[in-house]
DNA sequence: ATGACTGCAAAGCCTTTGCACGCAA
DNA sequence: TTGCGTGCAAAGGCTTTGCAGTCAT
């Protein structure tokens, strides 16, 4: 992952909030370039954390907002990390993204990539009625240093 | 799905139960002859909706016990059906079952299964240093009545 | 008799909402 | 100036835990 990826998904996000009519406001372009250097899933409190931290001002409530409003315009996608908690990944405008196995032990997450898949997903898709926008593959197991 | 799967994977929850040296007490069977009733996904809430009306005497902490205890075992999966709600589905000894596509904007969830979807979640799996127990597949978007 | 099992109520935890103030447009 | 955006604190909602009584073994 580049750091132009990073970058240019930051940049369509801006975009994208704008036209979609928000304010350039403080607190949300934080959390948009927070997230840029992120390359998977982040929760809410890591964010909350991280961005305590850094002294940057900006309020919990704020922070889960602006999650929600990019999930909303297709910049993020929520997956659940953990029983009740969620994370959030950069949505790429070109289509790249990953899957995640999860230790359930320790928690670990192990990313992973694989044409194959998305191919299979894409047919079953498209044999659905159903308007598909994102999908996820989650793998949950024992990592290889818990399985020991 | 016949009566004869639902029945089977009670008995089977109730033997593996009862191996584990789980006693055989009133309400955690209650539990899993109400989820042998059900083939897709139910959360504990709707659990706890569904005894109270047939007066089974059933706690709701008695049914989150008996719902972790079963995943625990292996007998049951467990997804997220909304944000931050749970929802359980059996996990059949003979390895059969399905994935869902989740409406965003009713719910609804729309069971799948694809062989090849399978073969291809197989082959990434084996590839990784990872010992995989579970996976599951969620492909989010608008039903076929939402997208109208 | 012993310790697991259960129901009730209280507590936890992540997340959302209400409200008044501040700031972009 | 208008009303969106924000931080703080309080409220929500699902889930877990403490505890004392009950029941299986």
């Amino acid at each position: 992952m580049s750091t132009a990826t990073r970058t240019r998904w930051a940049d369509h996000a801006l975009a994208t909030l704008q036209a979609a009519g928000y304010r350039r406001g403080g607190a949300r372009t934080v959390v948009v370039e927070a997230l840029a250097r992120h390359d998977c899933a982040v929760t809410a409190l890591d964010l909350d954390d991280e961005l305590r931290r850094r002294k940057a001002g900006v309020g919990r409530a704020s922070i889960y907002r602006a999650l929600e409003q990019l999930e909303q315009l297709g910049l993020l996608r929520r997956i659940e990390v953990a029983r009740g908690v969620a994370g959030y990944e950069r949505i790429e405008p070109d289509g790249e993204h990953h899957h995640h196995a999860i230790c359930r032990d320790c928690g670990r997450m192990i990313p992973f990539e694989d044409a194959s898949l998305e191919r299979a997903i894409d047919r079953v898709s498209g044999r659905m009625s159903f308007d598909a926008a994102e999908h996820e593959v989650t793998i949950r197991g024992r990592c290889e240093r818990c399985a020991a």
